[in-house]
DNA sequence: ATTATCTATAGATCTATAGATAATGC
DNA sequence: ATTATCTATAGATCTATAGATAATGC
């Protein structure tokens, strides 16, 4: 045996009916692209673990090691689209939110649309699929999207000016705003791609929403520029 | 027996086990508007025939006697989503949409906004499903839609000025019109009412959406409310 | 006679478990 | 010993057909 262990490692376990293929990805991995792909373009309940195995080159029962049945892999993927703003949604909150609103606002947005932007085989189409939604899995996730929503409505109350307010009801704006965001589900869906530009120009419109003028919108755009550079405080 | 036959008139067959509400509804448009909800809430391969007909009141086998199945009532329901649009289109881009395209785009769209705003149970929402898409009945109506996608597009390019058309491609102006129109079933989603106003409010989006002035549009408008009246010639 | 249901059921999936097996790693 | 697969299969649906039955209508 050399000392180069390649690429192509053997791995412990028995191999495969049909050999792998040089996949750099863990077998987890596997699984879990396979059924991204198959449930955001066939459908959740269309889709038979059986199926998903196939995809992956192994046994329908092997998938069983790995997860707990189709219900586990949506976990696992949901949590995927999710995670990032969630993780990040509270510490942008706490951070300007107060002195630069709209910078926040634009923060958040910018995030939710890049994640969803480079997300895998578009799965926050998930969301927005009626067997995924009416699953048991999916409950468990109903309060983290909720407190998503009621975050960009927060956030967003921070901007409104005068006319918008009469306008759009403070609990319909957190809605309006993550619907601007997921166009870019949209637009995936459609087989084009969604540029770090266009991200940005979404997270414009949010602005743009809650009614602040291009100027605001052009200084929100520079706080974070600052942000990414250096990181952290609010200047 | 009286002579004035009540709308509860008994009908002729073998009575339910479960005794019919009284439903002014033939025994297929029950069966019809039972899958509608059901598909689109809770998905069409998460939907089962036993669901439908429990749904309905009946067994499940009884379904077999009105339809072939899941598909043939799949397909019944995309059908009525579209038929509307497809029986007009032509008609309106023979009638005008050399002197006057604008009106004939809007009057496209309000069609369009109005069938889907109005269409029970938000079936607009079935084109957009992926268990629909991939399953065969669906392969059946990919034409039509195609077709209704190149007559928005052939309309707008009717409208488009200069400075539209640098931007945007030729082949996307359809499916970028078709997006705006289908705004209405993102909103009956969310649980909102779309309105004859939101619906002529959507039309006008898709004019600006070509870049037609404001007078244009206002025009457009007016000249629909000719045709309601007086019917038919483009004045 | 016709219509609309029913009951019963065969055959096709589909999920999930039990237990065997073939690798690596120590 | 541990890991990752395999084979085999039970049990739960789910679809779709055959044939019986209970109404109305003529």
């Amino acid at each position: 045996m050399s000392q180069y262990a390649l690429a192509t490692a053997t791995r412990p376990g028995r191999p495969r009916v049909v050999p792998r293929a040089t996949s750099a990805l863990a077998p987890r991995d596997e699984i879990l692209q396979a059924a991204a792909e198959l449930f955001v373009n066939r459908g959740f309940a269309a889709t038979s673990t059986r199926d998903i195995a196939e995809k992956v080159g192994i046994r329908q029962a092997s998938l069983y090691y790995h997860f707990e049945g189709k219900p586990g892999i949506l976990a696992e993927l949901l949590e995927l689209s999710v995670r990032p703003s969630l993780e990040k949604v509270e510490a942008i909150e706490l951070e300007c939110s107060a002195d630069v609103p709209e910078a926040a606002l634009y923060r958040l947005a910018l995030i939710d649309a890049d994640t969803l932007a480079t997300v895998p085989h578009n799965i926050g189409r998930l969301y927005r699929m009626p067997d995924v939604r009416s699953s048991e899995v999916f409950e468990g996730f109903q309060p983290a999207l909720q407190e998503l929503t009621a975050a960009y409505g927060r956030l967003g109350a921070g901007v409104v000016s005068g006319p918008v307010a009469a306008t759009v009801g403070l609990n319909q704006l957190g809605a309006l705003l993550i619907q601007a965001v997921e166009v870019v589900i949209r637009v995936r869906s459609r087989g084009d791609e969604v540029t770090r530009a266009d991200a940005r120009g979404i997270a414009a419109t949010c602005l743009r929403i809650c009614g602040a003028s291009e100027e605001r919108i052009v200084r929100a755009a520079g706080a974070i520029r600052g942000w990414d550079r250096g990181g952290g405080s609010c200047g």
